[in-house]
DNA sequence: AATTACAATGCATCATTGTTGCGTTTAATA
DNA sequence: TATTAAACGCAACAATGATGCATTGTAATT
């Protein structure tokens, strides 16, 4: 993603362009990947840990990032798709994790997921797996 | 649960009858639910945290408890069904949080729950929901 | 019932992450 | 360029994760 794009998509939510905003979407973008909280703070140089933890918070908020949640507490952050907004994030997604390589994928589900439970209202269902990615399979 | 059955159940871990996995099991056997760490800390007394600690990730070790773990970071933890081994924890269920009333619970799934990604070997799979609950929907 | 072995505890210690308040700085707009 | 609200950076604190090690307690044996 340009620097042109990404400060369009903050503009777009109403975010500042500021430098750590602008530097955290470019590697994410440059990535093109789900990427760990470690790998966020290893690419970063000269910044604020506080601030990071509020632009993270801020950009999923503003369905800009979504975040990743697995066994051992690590977090992982992947750039949303483009029908996420402010308002809601619209993931129709597997997330994946790699037991030997540790690293994580999102997997688009050809059809909506279903989820109906009795008397329950369902609003957010979240599937994470746990195996062997393709490269490690081999 | 009894205090006997407690022991018994111990012993098939091989894991000694102290006081804190003793009063932990009669805990969560006597909730008959899903319950926060918070719960957990507040419904013991005297006890060190770092012993907690250890004792639960040696029941989730041994089959014992199983821990969910939601977008805020919260833990939660379970007892497991009777399948579960030290060996492997076998699940079928949903793990659901009410937006509302902050409850967890575990729904059980009348088949086993499937997921084939191409290319991938699916070891685990953990699906969880959120929405309102049974009470909370009325 | 006393002895023994080793599993489990309790304490110290340190790291990481989450969270909030507040004064200062900066980006975006007029 | 001046203005202003948003965002930053620092301080401070809490919660949890994690490990080493001496001490204690459980469970099996004598």
């Amino acid at each position: 993603m340009a620097a042109t794009s990404i400060k369009k998509l903050l503009k777009t939510r109403n975010l500042k362009a500021t430098e750590l905003r602008m530097a955290l979407l470019e590697i994410m973008s440059n990535l093109g990947k789900v990427v760990s909280y470690q790998e966020i703070q290893n690419s970063l140089t000269n910044f604020d840990r506080i601030t990071l933890y509020r632009t993270l918070n801020t950009f999923i908020k503003r369905g800009i990032l979504h975040k990743i949640i697995f066994e051992d507490h690590q977090s992982f952050y992947a750039l949303c798709s483009i029908d996420c907004t402010t308002d809601r994030h619209q993931h129709q997604h597997v997330h994946f994790q790699c037991n030997q390589c540790k690293e994580v994928s999102c997997l688009e589900a050809k059809e909506p997921i279903q989820l109906a439970i009795s008397n329950h209202f369902v609003d957010e269902i979240e599937i994470t797996a746990s195996g062997l990615c393709q490269e490690c399979n081999k």
